[in-house]
RNA sequence: GUGCCUGUAGCUCAGCUGGAUAGAGCGUUGGACUCCGGAUCCAAAGGUCGGAGGUUCGAAUCCUCUCAGGCACGCCA
């Protein structure tokens, strides 16, 4: 559909410029609103119109004949006040679409991608906000693949942050816990240090003393000093491993994990900074209330500045930033040392350290990079982008996206669930941030494992014959499906306010809905060569042939049958629009209208029971085609696709 | 205070680079073949697109004002 619109673009626009000037960006092609006007839409009549200061419909009239013989086009007619539409050659369209599957016609732009997304502190369980963080980066990175870029995924860990030494206060100074220790934590580590994390942070606001300690507990691990290092490495590694560990249910994957510690140790900022002083990208304040502070000042907003360095010498995390963002684009001259730290079947996820290690995968250099940071992080992204364009990295700069999304908020209801008492100023609101300080929040492992339970309910009810392992990895595989089509629905900008409910939801709009309309496809085709004997070969001879058959279709069948397969096809489209606005709610939805429309086609159109052949082939085909879009949709969106369910 | 975001059906949300009659899901009510899977399908009811101006062939969409809510603006990360 891209290739097909791009021609008839070219190819209309030649014409129309012989007889008026046509801006490029004055032409769009749009759908029309229902089939009985045409196919595709044209508007330009009416700019044209505008300049001419005529009756677009008259325009539109007198560039009719313009558009005869023109490549897959069948006819075109005026419409309404001024529309040109035009109604395609189905026979061609359909066999062009069943011959371009398995193959995109999008292409890369960029050298390569850097996708930063996760970014969980490690120091407790994963939550509904990382839910949400991860399924948007991983989608994205899914889609880019699929358009070919090359793509390498970063999951940030910051493991020598105040999060971390809380946690690490926790163990030693009121657990008085030793490394040692740490083996017999009985229950799930991450789950145990939730709780740590929550009791550490209300003891340390009633105690303000213990700040001394707690800086103390910083410093040591920053500068490598035991117990203190020994215990935060031994803490965060085991709470990466558990993230990673919670990820892999829901197939979310990465490439490295660059931690804060080797960005310490390897004096990233020491090089960032020297760059930063040497293009006078930042000044030290030598009066006012950041007085002895190196800071940034900001391009629209000049009353203000950003504090980068302390007046003790320590830099801030937008610093630390900073030089980070500088290494991903290899603008900073210097790289990490990198080592494997896990395996994924033939996939090594690998680890940056300070220590010289034997040779890595070139990691970094990226020409675009991607950010995904929820958007009450708007702020210093933009400083982080404005640094490397005040280093003159203009490009870099503009290729600095921050993929920003609201957060995940939870509902009085779910807090009810929770048993969280709601204090004095929180009771009229009507969501609450989730929040680790607190200990307040639905944990990742938490939601799946109540999705897991009610998915294995339904699939005992529904396929009691299935080997218990067949049916616990299909109610693995609905879980995740529910739970990534549930942080993919709603776009980026809204504040979803989390309710269980909803989101163990397996009916109407949701990832189990489409999951069985893929399902229900498949066994079509099980079902076609138990019964009919129509097996692969001879679906295969069937879609070699020549399928110009349509006009055998009577008008009810043709007119259900052309809906659904011209909005099937524009599959690409809508992957291209997601990509660019970033939107991946646009995939969700068209995904979900296609299996309405699906099902709704399949519902009204028998196969097997179809006697009249030439009907029943083109059924066929075109639920061949439809699994087929289905099947690419539903796997860049991460969504699993169970043979059964 | 400054900046950004949001306000669309009872509820949750799409639609926003202006385009033809504003759409889904949930909920409510009623219905569905001797049927390829009822996690499905069909239908009904439900709307001053927060409000007021403006821009024009055309506004939920753009502009101005206004009301309501959220977020950000640390020598925290």
């Amino acid at each position: 559909m891209i290739k097909l619109k791009d021609a008839l673009k070219k190819e209309i626009l030649a014409r129309v410029k012989e007889r008026h000037t046509l801006d490029e960006t004055e032409f769009e092609i749009t759908a029309t609103p229902q089939q009985s006007f045409g196919d595709l839409s044209l508007t330009f009549p009416f700019k044209l119109a505008k300049r001419l200061r005529a009756n677009p419909r008259q325009v539109a009239q007198d560039l009719l004949p313009l558009f005869s013989g023109l490549e897959g086009v069948k006819t075109a007619e005026v419409a309404g006040p001024g529309y040109i539409n035009l109604f395609l050659d189905r026979d061609a369209f359909f066999r062009t679409a069943l011959g371009s599957l398995g193959r995109t016609s999008l292409y890369p732009e960029y050298h390569k991608v850097i996708i930063e997304h996760t970014n969980i502190n490690p120091n407790k369980a994963a939550h509904i906000g990382h839910l949400r963080n991860a399924c948007l980066g991983d989608t994205l990175a899914r889609c880019l693949r699929h358009k070919g870029e090359k793509v390498e995924v970063q999951n940030y860990i910051d493991d020598t942050g105040v999060q971390v030494v809380d946690v690490v206060f926790g163990f030693m100074d009121l657990e008085r816990k030793t490394l040692a220790d740490l083996d017999s934590v009985g229950q799930k580590f991450d789950y145990y240090c939730w709780d740590l994390y929550a009791r550490t942070a209300a003891y340390l606001e009633a105690h303000p003393e213990s700040q001394i300690r707690k800086a103390e507990i910083l410093k040591n691990i920053e500068h490598g000093r035991d117990p203190e290092a020994g215990m935060s490495q031994a803490v965060s590694r085991r709470i990466i491993r558990a993230h990673l560990k919670t990820m892999e249910r829901i197939d979310v994957g990465y490439e490295l994990l660059p931690c804060e510690s080797s960005i310490l140790g390897l004096k990233f900022w020491e090089k960032a900074f020297a760059l930063l002083k040497e293009k006078d990208a930042i000044q030290l304040s030598r009066e006012g209330e950041n007085a002895g502070c190196w800071v940034m000042r900001l391009a629209d907003a000049k009353e203000k500045e950003k504090v980068i360095v302390r007046s003790d010498g320590t830099v801030t995390y937008v610093g630390k930033d900073i030089a980070y963002q500088l290494w991903k684009f290899g603008l900073l001259g210097r790289d990490f040392f990198y080592e494997p730290f896990a395996r994924n079947g033939a996939k090594t996820l690998w680890i940056t350290t300070t220590e010289r290690r034997p040779a890595a995968p070139a990691f970094g250099s990226a020409s675009r990079v991607y950010n995904v940071i929820d958007s009450r992080q708007a702020y210093l992204q933009k400083i982080v982008a404005q640094g490397l364009r005040v280093l003159g990295f203009e490009a870099q700069a503009a290729n600095s996206i921050h993929f920003f999304y609201e957060m995940v908020a939870l509902s009085p209801r779910s807090l009810k669930e929770l048993n969280y008492e709601v204090s004095e100023n929180e009771k009229d609101r009507s969501f609450l941030e989730v929040s680790g300080r607190k200990g307040l929040g639905v944990k990742a492992d938490d939601l799946l494992d109540r999705l897991e339970t009610k998915a294995l309910a339904e699939v005992e009810k529904r396929n009691p014959e299935l080997s218990p392992e067949l049916r616990a990895s299909i109610s693995r595989a609905i879980a995740c499906g529910a739970l990534r089509y549930f942080m993919l629905k709603f776009a980026r900008n809204s504040l979803i306010v989390f309710d269980f409910e909803e989101a163990l939801s397996f009916e109407g709009e949701t990832g189990p809905y489409l999951q069985y309309t893929f399902v229900r496809l498949n066994s079509i085709f099980q079902k076609l060569s138990d019964r009919a004997g129509v097996g692969n070969a001879e679906l295969e001879k069937l879609l070699r042939e020549d399928p110009t058959l349509l006009d055998r279709l009577p008008e009810n069948e043709g007119r259900d049958f052309w809906d659904l397969v011209l909005y099937a096809a524009q599959f690409e489209e809508h992957v291209l629009h997601s990509v660019y606005s970033l939107e991946f709610s646009h995939l969700a939805k068209f995904t979900f209208n296609l299996c309405q429309k699906t099902n709704a086609y399949y519902h009204l159109y028998s196969i097997l029971g179809e006697g009249n052949l030439d009907l029943r082939n083109i059924r066929i085909m075109t639920v061949f085609y439809i699994r087929e879009i289905l099947r690419t949709a539903l796997s860049l969106m991460g969504i699993p696709l169970p043979e059964k369910m």
